[in-house]
DNA sequence: TACAATGTTTTAAG
DNA sequence: CCTTAAAACATTGT
């Protein structure tokens, strides 16, 4: 599932357990979402570290935890791939099957609210595409550095968004949008909506646009990922009506604008939904 | 059965 | 060095 707007939706998924500290983790040890992270560093470290804060910078997700006793910065990295989901359990949940990271938050300690009597974070991904990245310290580790500007912050600017077409300027503009160094959180079905509110094709290389067509990319990219967010993000309820992405994933989608049946190509190795009326 | 799935990384080839 | 395509990863659902 999870392009920004979802990654958004997961992260809040986690606050009730905000200011809990940890009782006891669970990990699926042998799971390849652990692939970069040293998991019993995790496991050893995060028991009795308090919850404090998360963030989310496109699809990567960041929670932040103290040790108040250790005195110690813990940083958990989460990227939920193509199928992980973030939820919440009873503080009895058994981790099933796909539940790779499961931390037991205790009560509130200080004259907490009474209702709070503890309750399981959960990380699950069927595929395993997704990945947990682990570190301790007072600075941010380095894969929480160096990160792009966020699409919706202010240093994502459209001569900014016209120097990486730029570079790119033989790829195709579809490739280009999924290029997280570029655009963090777009993914499949936003690129096409993207492109297809901005009426280009998806294979057209980066270099070919027009001014005007830059110009409209850019205003799509920022309108469609600031509206899934307060959609999607906000409780994961749908975009608006009229969004392609209402027809994109039935069998004989129409397109919202022209009426015309859409078009599915393979595109950048994904398989992408266009509009033949609108997108040349 | 075979293929596709809202992602990324690595490998191979041009 | 750069670009692009394909494969790989692991699992589920149609």
């Amino acid at each position: 599932m999870p392009e920004l707007a979802e990654v958004e939706f997961f992260r809040k998924e986690w606050d009730p357990g905000l200011d809990h500290v940890v009782a006891a983790v669970a990990v699926h040890e042998r799971s390849r979402v652990f692939r970069q992270c040293d998991s019993a560093s995790l496991r050893k470290n995060m028991a009795g570290a308090r919850f404090i804060a998360s963030e989310a910078h496109g699809k990567k997700l960041l929670f932040r935890f103290r040790h108040e006793r250790k005195g110690l910065l813990l940083w958990l990295g989460l990227h939920l791939g193509m199928t992980g989901k973030l939820g919440r359990a009873s503080a009895e949940h058994k981790a099933k099957k796909h539940d790779h990271l499961v931390l037991y938050l205790n009560e509130f300690r200080q004259g907490g609210a009474p209702d709070s009597g503890g309750c399981a974070l959960v990380f699950s991904d069927p595929r395993q595409f997704g990945r947990i990245e682990f570190a301790t310290g007072h600075e941010a580790p380095p894969w929480w550095q160096g990160l792009p500007p966020p699409i919706l912050s202010s240093n994502f600017t459209k001569e900014r968004m016209e120097g990486f077409l730029t570079r790119r300027r033989r790829t195709s503009i579809k490739a280009v949008l999924l290029m997280q160094d570029a655009f963090p959180g777009l993914g499949n079905w936003m690129a096409d909506e993207i492109l297809w509110r901005a009426g280009i094709h998806p294979a057209r290389p980066a270099g070919e646009l027009s001014v005007a067509e830059r110009k409209t990319l850019f205003r799509a990219v920022r309108f469609v990922c600031r509206t899934a967010i307060n959609t999607v993000g906000r409780d994961f309820r749908d975009p608006p009506p009229g969004w392609l992405f209402h027809q994109r994933w039935k069998k004989g989608g129409i397109c919202p604008r022209t009426g015309e049946p859409l078009r599915y190509d393979q595109v950048a190795g994904r398989t992408s939904c266009w509009s033949p009326a609108r997108q040349r």
